[in-house]
DNA sequence: GCTAATCCGACTCCACTGCTAGGGTTTCGA
DNA sequence: TCGAAACCCTAGCAGTGGAGTCGGATTAGC
């Protein structure tokens, strides 16, 4: 029951990127030095993020990524299903497009499903965590949490 | 982020042990054939439920296992962490003894756990739903869900 | 046109999950 | 007392998917 490494990278990221709040895009290269990233991997991290539309880049020589919003209107429910697909404690768990939880289970015959309660309790749970959780919050915390670390 | 199969399936077992209220008790191999699980499988999976205490076992003809509990008195958080050895969304996320979250990262200058603020509340969520959720509920679930399909 | 960067796809490696196999040990009942 | 029915334990295997690499194509600044 753990995220993939994938998706600790690519909350990284949008974090690095929420903490450069410059009008200048930032190079993917640079991210993976700070982050200790390998590179290569961090592309195919930053295409989904691309993909599900909360980062813009532009191409060629002084190119990069930037935020496609505003890091107080990213909520990480969306981050971590763009990285993740999906988000759901059993397979058999989807997130209907009413935003209501499902099993897909549903017609085999009452039975199959039993633990159908908890599963969708836990999902419940996790994407409240996320959805009140915003990307915002994340760079504020990182950069007081640096500030200690310069303090102590 | 799913659970995996042993936990569904440890689950399901334990729902069935608890739908099974007589003194006697059940044999593995009759929960496999009600719900369709491999044996062989499922004997490790009991095996984890019976090391965490929340089975007990009888030997012998006529053997079997029965809850160590009663149902209600059976959190479900107990059962998930037994069979899937730890809940973290992260692998940093380690559950001290005071039932507090900590991330295993904590030392590295500061700046390397940015996302610990996120696990940390996911992790809160997914252990909140876990244990406010009794094996007594599920089963009282399956059971209501089993008779509106009978009638249905 | 050189260089720095994003893009894109295919490919490898490896750990882990799910599952099987095969043997034990215990206990009940005939 | 024998055998069947159950629990118990260890080893091992095959498939899948995650993590990462590589090579190249494209775009844009200088």
């Amino acid at each position: 029951m753990t995220f993939s490494a994938k998706t600790e990278y690519g909350v990284r990221l949008m974090i690095e990127l929420g903490r450069h709040d410059g009008g200048d895009p930032l190079a993917l290269k640079a991210i993976a030095e700070a982050e200790g990233l390998p590179l290569s991997y961090l592309e195919h991290v930053v295409a989904d993020l691309k993909r599900a539309e909360l980062v813009t880049s532009t191409r060629g020589a002084h190119g990069g990524y930037r935020l496609a919003r505003e890091a107080d209107e990213i909520a990480m429910d969306e981050v971590v299903l763009a990285l993740e697909g999906h988000v759901a404690p059993m397979d058999c768990l989807v997130t209907l497009p009413t935003d209501r939880v499902a099993c897909s289970h549903e017609g085999d015959a009452g039975r199959a499903c039993s633990t159908r309660l908890l599963w969708m309790r836990v999902q419940g749970g996790v994407l409240k965590a996320l959805h009140g959780t915003t990307l915002g919050e994340l760079v504020e915390f990182s950069e007081r949490h640096a500030h200690e670390a310069v303090v102590a």
